[in-house]
DNA sequence: CGGATATGGGAGAGCGCTCTCCCGCCGAGG
DNA sequence: CCTCGGCGGGAGAGCGCTCTCCCATATCCG
């Protein structure tokens, strides 16, 4: 049997103080005098003490723990469950949006749950956690644009903010880029680099990101004697990437340059490219979206769209912890500006 | 201000029962007449009640919460606490042992924290963090062979589980594969595809995992009369598997066959042969470890050994919860067999 | 020198839950 | 008829902490 840990009660006891004064010393709340906090201090070394949680968190109302959602759509049974999270993680975004946010918690002794709701029954327990206290707010980010979760957090009046602007007004902060002016810089460079006969492989177009950046794409186009361009829809996979370049291909041999809405679909129209002879960026110049690790990783590396998402990550965790201490009680946005890494593939 | 949550309480005079009443039907504990289950289970309904965890794990000395533990060695200071973050997750392998620890975890209710000790203050926090009582035990994942933390953990005795056998004994439960067969395998296909100049990019030589993939793929030529094979050490990264690749091709430049100790190294050593104009398989056949998503999405195709990181991660959640239920006490070990998936590099 | 004002420690009431007792009621058996 | 289990509900004692009072002592000013 595990020996019972040291409690408050003990620690006071060894040092031969009270209670209370031991818990200003751990919480470093109100002045105590230097001899009796040292001597204090000494006792929890002896003790081995650690504060317990669970007794903390049940007077101060607090978990210090937020909730790391990433949020499918639909009704999808749950038999995929493990898949969904492998699914996720198999796009570097996430692990960027973890990144960013464990930096900005971390300092402030906060700790991220990973949940996944992709099904009914995830977001219910998503909510139940919540209210449960077990986490002080949810951050979300959502895979699909119809994801119903951002709604249910609204209505329950829990804390939660946003990653990206929901497809439906939502009273939550988000943090988002400006997705339009990321489309144009693509098409600013591949019209400065010589390319006239342009296409662009799109996201799924329920999906506000996605508008945005093909919006932007064409506005910037059309400004510049471009009225028309060939669009095809893409699901942000490398696959759908495949598909999407091979189709455009087929309709506009003549293409010579390239806009995808991520790196992995512009990875994917890289392989189709070369495939059927195109060297890049020669014969055809390929854009990406983000700024991933595949940008580097894959031949030709490529030029794209710069999302800062572990600034955008962190922000999201910063407005989270502003809505949790209540020094926030109204929803905003905090929107980024997308900026040109231009590498080999255009 | 937001009103104060109901309680069990609260759930107890709307029913016109005790306490414990509630508390027996909420946790389904020992008979209750149905008529009263059913009169609470409205209440409950209709307070919107949900039990506050806190108190609960203050009783129960149960947090139904385990940290996930990303491990890394030495004393980096916490500069790069974020990039380590992304950095871990950039290799698809990471994503994998989430979806499998998920899957294990969620059924059951148990929730993963996820946390990041690369640096001693980070294993401080991780240590603090299970004295305290906020998780229940830790499932680690170490990028390096001589990480402490295990050690660490060991001797505060607290529940944990490795993924991979450490590189120094220590009393602790851990998953692993049988690397020395998945390196056979490696070398059996290779020869059976007819290759005689075989070379090797091993892993970092201080991980037993690197360790036993090379000697079971130096085995496995030895008993068909190769007794030597070029070896180059990587650091199981794309770019360090670029330069490996690189100099054996100098060393070795009729080398017909590659066996790379991971997927991404593979695909490094891929980029280097097709720039240097050989052809993969044709002139020279590649074959990765793990079978993780790049295996899939690098052209060529990997042929790779497979690691079934899912099952491997979900054994590891399954062996701690058999050590905090306290269902096991000494420390165990489950070794994976590997599996080789033909694709098309070799 | 008395009283007002800091300053710092102690006492104790909870926070919301679980769980061990205990007690009342029932049917069965002597 | 009485006793004796068994069943199901209630009472209440904590779990370990925070935080508000309250009180003792030190400090300063008129």
């Amino acid at each position: 049997m595990r020996r019972r840990a040291p409690t408050l009660e003990d620690v006071a006891r060894e040092a031969g103080v009270s209670r209370a004064t031991v818990s200003r010393v751990v919480n470093g709340i109100r002045n105590v005098d230097p001899e009796i906090r040292d001597l204090v201090r000494r006792a929890i070394e002896r003790t081995g003490y650690a504060p317990n949680r669970a007794a903390r968190s049940l007077v101060t109302r607090r978990a210090e723990t937020v909730a790391l959602v990433v949020s499918g759509a639909g009704d999808t049974t749950d038999a995929g469950q493990n898949a969904f999270a492998a699914r996720v993680f198999a796009d570097p975004f996430f692990g960027r949006v973890v990144g960013g946010v464990v930096g900005f918690l971390r300092p402030r002794s906060l700790h991220p749950v990973l949940m996944f709701a992709e099904s009914d029954d995830a977001r219910d327990e998503v909510l139940t956690y919540l209210r449960q206290g077990r986490a002080d707010g949810a951050l979300v980010v959502s895979t699909h644009a119809e994801d119903p979760l951002p709604a249910l957090l609204a209505e329950a009046r829990l804390p939660a903010v946003l990653f990206a602007r929901p497809s439906r007004p939502v009273p939550l902060s988000y943090v988002d880029l400006a997705h339009r002016d990321g489309g144009r810089l693509a098409a600013e460079h591949l019209l400065g680099r010589g390319c006239r006969r342009l296409a662009t492989i799109c996201g799924p177009l329920d999906v506000p990101a996605s508008q945005e950046r093909l919006a932007g794409f064409r506005d910037a186009l059309a400004r510049h004697g471009h009225p028309y361009v060939p669009v095809t829809e893409g699901g942000f996979t490398l696959d759908s990437g495949v598909a999407a370049m091979s189709e455009l291909l087929e309709r506009h041999p003549d293409t010579d340059g390239v806009f995808a809405a991520n790196d992995l679909m512009a990875q994917g129209a890289c392989q189709v490219l070369r495939e059927r002879g195109r060297r890049v960026p020669e014969d055809v110049a390929v854009v990406g979206f983000d700024d991933s690790t595949v940008a580097v990783t894959s031949r030709p590396r490529l030029t794209t769209v710069r999302q800062p998402v572990e600034e955008m990550a962190a922000e999201m965790a910063r407005l989270l912890d502003e809505h949790i201490l209540g020094a926030r009680t109204e929803a905003t946005s905090v929107v980024f500006e997308p900026e040109l890494v231009v590498r080999e593939s255009a």
